[in-house]
DNA sequence: TTTTACGGTTCCCAAAGGGGTACTACGTTC
DNA sequence: GAACGTAGTACCCCTTTGGGAACCGTAAAA
């Protein structure tokens, strides 16, 4: 299913007491930022800075953190431009793109549920 | 959409800071054990004992933590028996159900992220 | 020569979440 | 009179997560 090495790096195959595919999935995407990344990028590939406009109230480094462990996790993609000042861009891979489904429900049944 | 006062007094009511319906989806089924919980209750209305027989790996204490913020929330109903020993049966409302086929999804999509 | 832009990293701290052990109530049974 | 069973609560601890402030490297621009 994976192309590439990321799969065998990823954090959550070293992570250990998952006990269904529910808490795979909560740990894939429950991070603070990790759904709003993923649905941000799921409109349009984003460069790092873009990310932290769109993301006013973190840092750095808590994007930076974030972007990693979904990286690390085969959901984006990493793109570095070598020059000078740095460029470097998101994209969500395929697999980043599967879950789209599921966030747009969840959306959905959060806003039901807080009634608007 | 509820008929009690659990939802005015719904945890999630009281917790600022989410940003979106995915924020209040996770804040409502990201604890440890709740979608454990409401997967198995779905199945069946269960006694507290039933449950920790369910979840032997965790404790009374946490249990009881999870249910509690689920009935705040509106997702579980508990209905005491006043009876010595006491018996206390769990069952889903209408919108612990309502969740379910997030669940489902979650439990499918996390299974195919681990390639099973 | 200093500043700017970009995409980070390091160190340290606070808050949240999870968990273990012991204690409780009380009617029934031994 | 002691033990049992159910469904908790109280207190304390540890780990994880989130976050703030400062620092870094490099080339081009001012």
């Amino acid at each position: 299913m994976s192309d590439n090495l990321a799969e065998d790096q990823s954090m959550i195959y070293r992570e250990k007491g998952y006990r269904c595919g529910i808490d795979v999935t909560l740990a894939v995407v429950g991070g603070k930022w990790k759904s709003s990344i993923l649905w941000h990028l799921a409109q349009e590939t984003m460069r790092f800075s873009d990310l932290q406009r769109q993301f006013s109230d973190t840092t750095r480094k808590m994007l930076t953190q974030q972007l990693r462990e979904l990286e690390a996790d085969g959901m984006v993609h990493r793109k570095v431009y070598p020059q000078v000042p740095p460029k470097v861009e998101y994209s969500l891979t395929e697999k980043g793109r599967s879950i789209h489904p599921i966030l747009e429900q969840m959306c959905a049944w959060g806003k039901a549920f807080v009634g608007e």
